[in-house]
DNA sequence: TTTATTTTTGCAACCGATTGCAATTATTTT
DNA sequence: AAAATAATTGCAATCGGTTGCAAAAATAAA
């Protein structure tokens, strides 16, 4: 029973002595379908349990139905909230999402760029891996005119839609809120400049420094890899050092948190000490105590606007939608960890 | 030139004035293919531009080399860390992850096995809904022999192998360490009791403390939907209520956090006043003060031991392998949410 | 009723890789 | 060098929808 052979369109044909064509055509609504008819094909599909066979059909019409989705780590919460709201719009829209991680490095992102090509996604949706510097190994799509689509670690190129925040406006923000708040000595701890976004972090902070007339040094600008770990090591560095900063702008939700807990558990009191403001408004920062400063953007929102634009070059005209750039809003949310009670100026 | 036709076997048979069928043979390595064959094949592969037609052998063999995933939600920090898992695996072995969520519906849950069902995964990773109760809706793949995996959100099936935690003996142990901390009054905070993982805390909880001779009293298990709301209802529930318990336990680390906070918002002491514990080791929980017990488990190795089963399965024979439970480790960390100076014995 | 239109259907050639079996070629053995 | 054995390669049918174009059927107009 399980294992009788698999239902065709044939099948269906014969046992309704008409032809394989205006099954498929019935199956799919096909106007030039009499009603009658069309309701016969559904009826006897149903009764024999037919099943579409995708194959067959990508394989005539070569079309995938599928959105490849390469991102660089699946477990941050911003990054499932992003492929939540990819999942929302693909899915409504008929799409499969296939999803793959870079885990940070650029050879797996290679790596999945090939097997997305292979899998003939019809379209695609990526945020950077921390190194990645050039993005040749997507030149496959966008030389077969596959759309491409980078969102918040991406890549300015012609032909790829870009979906971002006004990372430099954010950070700009962010650092001025330090600065009305006495802040003076402040330290920037981000990722790899390399990334549009930790560099346009990084300007912004440096030059709301610059445009407040508070001189922009060099050595207050921290690189790591953004961890848990890595947050702690900056507290230890930062307390090693004779002079404590007054103020951390840290490029992410996490670090921040884990710098600050760091921070408190030797003795540093935040904000008065030092204020310490993050990027991301993780949940985690309305935990913390104090609650964490930070730079709110919605994942599911940007993973919805990226999936909609990729689904309407798919269906709209692959051709003319010249590439744009899309910036999202973000916002500005301030919270204990940088307000002060005696605040300067 | 970027609209070229798309180079197939024949052509590079046709170059090399050979067959399509050693093309075919020497691209996957054949052993019966001359190595000279190959290289000269391969060479000519990469020169012409050749891209595998996926659903050319799909079609043939009728296989996707596709698994598919449905999850209730995608956005949490221990469903990221599955998938995380989940992706590595199946990635490693040259598996594709089309993912879907039901966000805790039935409705969505069948219509994402029904989408499953056309595209073909060759299996089924899933953790069913909030309020799925059977799961008629994957009989099409029980009978087609499909393999179906279920993972922490499982229902007990001949044909499925379930992926759990021990979520029975893990409530009682948590349960026994509060009483260890002298509360008496324990409130237990939970889902939707269809679900075995919250049916089994359930118990565990119960049974814990009727082992302790402490007893059990319906009025102090409190249903809702784990969310962060739904934490700080119950500490207004609990506030409004003339006794405070002395301790509580949360059958998810978010809502418990939730609870907590709200609780201290309100000026109770925790773990004095009253004891909270949580379920899950998310990050979360090292970060809330004071840090929260919890249970902890690894949603990355759950993710890849779901994965590593189903591809056994697949790979394997499909027919004998009986079906079984495999149950992950799981620990109970105490932190100091419920560590009481005054332990009462 | 005949002719002109409009609706419905069907033919048959694709799409591109796979594979059982037989045929050919190369290597050993005698 | 012939025979036997092993190593390579090719034939051709198959997987199951899709679609341009033409034919057939149904309906309208004359």
């Amino acid at each position: 029973m399980s294992e009788r052979k698999e239902v065709t369109i044939y099948d269906i044909a014969a046992n309704l002595n008409i032809s394989a064509t205006t099954v498929s055509r019935g199956l799919k609504n096909h106007p030039a379908i009499k009603q009658a008819t069309k309701d016969k094909i559904f009826a006897q599909a149903e009764r024999m349990g037919y099943r579409f066979n995708t194959f067959a059909r990508n394989l005539r019409v070569k079309k995938t139905n599928t959105i490849g989705v390469i991102v660089p780590r699946l477990n941050s919460m911003f990054m499932s909230d992003v492929l939540a709201g990819m999942e929302k719009v693909s899915n409504e829209a008929g799409y499969d999402l296939i999803i793959s991680q870079s885990l940070e490095t650029v050879e797996k992102e290679v790596k999945n760029a090939a097997t997305m090509f292979n899998s003939r996604v019809d379209g695609l949706l990526v945020s950077l891996a921390y190194d990645t510097a050039d993005i040749a190994h997507f030149n496959r799509f966008i030389d077969k005119n596959i759309p491409l689509i980078f969102f918040d670690r991406v890549f300015e190129h012609p032909n790829c839609p870009n979906i971002v925040i006004n990372n430099y406006r954010a950070a700009h923000e962010l650092t001025g809120h330090l600065l009305s708040q006495g802040c003076r000595r402040i330290v920037h701890v981000t990722g790899n400049l390399n990334s549009n976004v930790y560099d346009m972090r990084f300007k912004g902070y440096r030059d709301a420094l610059i445009a407040h007339g508070v001189p922009f040094e060099d050595e207050r600008v921290i690189i790591n890899n953004l961890g848990t770990e890595d947050g702690i090591q900056v507290a230890r560095q930062l307390l090693a050092q004779g002079e404590l900063p007054d103020g951390i702008f840290v490029a992410n939700d996490n670090c921040a948190v884990a710098c600050m807990q760091e921070l408190k558990r030797n003795g540093v009191r935040i904000p008065d000490d030092v204020a310490v403001a993050g990027f991301n408004n993780d949940p985690i920062a309305t935990v913390v105590e104090p609650n964490l400063t930070t730079i709110d953007y919605k994942g599911h929102e940007m993973g919805e606007v990226a999936t909609k634009t990729l689904i309407n070059l798919l269906d709209g005209n692959r051709e003319q939608q010249a590439a744009a750039t899309i910036v999202l809003r973000h916002q500005l949310i301030v919270r204990d960890s940088t307000q002060r009670k005696n605040t300067a100026s």
